[in-house]
DNA sequence: ACTTGAGTTCCATTTTATGGAACGACTCGG
DNA sequence: CCGAGTCGTTCCATAAAATGGAACTCAAGT
């Protein structure tokens, strides 16, 4: 079914700095015919797979495109728990929270409840971050163990690094980082599992770092804290580490 | 290019209640042999359109298609623009707000925005809801012309209906519901365009019925009316029509 | 009018999908 | 422990696709 992989292959050009796609894009990205790079826009429209932004001929993820992720939360308990506690935390305390899911060495945010403080973080789903690189991606690689961390990022330059940042992410329960992707910004992530289902989230709250001190990010840990180690509880997460704070 | 408008049919059985897929879900609601099924749940296992939950045999959408909703709404300048007024209404009212777009007769939430207020309505992003039946879906259907709704719902018993309430909503220029896909639930939308791409998008606010009396509900209908206004003129959207109160 | 670039269509060849049937894995009730 | 039922996968010859080079259209830009 190499056509299937084909339109896989143009679906995940729609990254982060890709809203749009022409014939010559795709032809670019994936180095392939023309001809094919026409027809199979052409397929993936007539399969609502795609669409053209008015009557350019510029493609973006088609209408049917727009459930999926919809549907993704609604198969997951784990994840509507944790919605529930993130969005609780985030009206709470009026900061921008997320619910994050991993994918090989990158993270994903598939919920994103908005702070309501006048100073907040926007959200950004739907945006693959490298999960080395932030609290949410850390809080999930703990998870793992020392050596499949190692396999994962064999080679990779920032593998010692790591491995250090996860050993105190796996003794602290949480995961913590100061003004790393984005200066001012600062976030707490703690991540949680269902055994049943082999999935892992992170929930994690991110605020300026400005407004918050060390007892208020206390507090907002706390308040994770307590939600996850329900789920954990609930669902029977047995690797779940209470965060000590 | 078959195997893409099967893969296709298949994405869209994950609706508002089917979160998971089995080979045999999908032999039955596509009347397909089962060994094309099998082959094709793999396929797009492998493409990674889809995943296993867990290790059972129940299939959801994959990682692949978490962020193309995000994508679709980074394409579009209407729907960043909508976003920046909704979500400050829903801030300033403490009540939920949503973007929608139209799909024939259905209309779908591309963004939504969560009230504050104790009480208040739950987000249903990505729930296909009949455009006919939902306030966000008649300030769509009222951009289209009398005959053009004809036609889209020509044999539809709720036509005549339907004809009278867009002409009230043509004229006053938002679509108002009160309990109507919901007890308790009012809403208020108003639709905007960009003629240079042909996109139309509904701003929508839903509100506890026992919370809001008329003046609050006049009060955010401005509100959206004055962003909504002020987004018609920049894009140049002539259809639009300024509320009247 | 000429060039350039983007997109589509054509066609013979190769590759892939199709669906009936056989097969393997699992569950339930006796 | 067996057999019926359900579910999913694999096999195979046939039928139906995708493929890619080239020709073609269309719309700028010079």
């Amino acid at each position: 079914m190499s056509v299937l992989n084909n339109a896989a292959d143009v679906l995940r050009c729609f990254g982060n700095d890709c809203p749009d796609l022409t014939v010559s894009d795709v032809v670019k990205l994936l180095g392939m015919p023309k001809a094919n790079a026409s027809r199979l826009l052409k397929a993936m429209r007539e399969a609502n797979m795609l669409e053209t932004i008015g009557d350019s001929h510029r493609h973006r993820p088609g209408r049917l495109m727009l459930d999926l992720a919809a549907a993704y939360r609604r198969s997951s308990l784990l994840i509507g728990r944790a919605s529930e506690v993130v969005a609780e935390a985030s009206s709470t305390f009026g900061h921008t929270g997320y619910i994050s899911v991993r994918d090989g060495k990158e993270v994903t945010a598939v919920a994103d409840f908005q702070g309501t403080n006048a100073l907040r973080v926007v959200s950004n789903i739907g945006r693959r971050l490298p999960a080395h690189l932030s609290a949410t991606g850390r809080s999930l690689l703990a998870r793992l163990g020392e050596e499949t961390v190692h396999a994962l990022y064999a080679g990779h330059s920032a593998l010692h690094d790591l491995s250090e940042q996860l050993s105190k992410v796996r003794h602290q329960g949480f995961a913590y980082s100061s003004q790393e992707a984005t200066p001012g910004v600062d976030a707490i992530a703690i991540s949680v599992a269902d055994p049943r289902t082999d999935e892992a989230v992170s929930l994690c709250i991110v605020y300026p770092h400005a407004l918050v001190d060390t007892k208020g990010r206390d507090e907002m840990i706390a308040a994770l804290a307590k939600g996850a180690a329900r789920i954990a509880e609930d669902l029977g997460d047995s690797a779940f580490v209470a965060p000590r704070i």
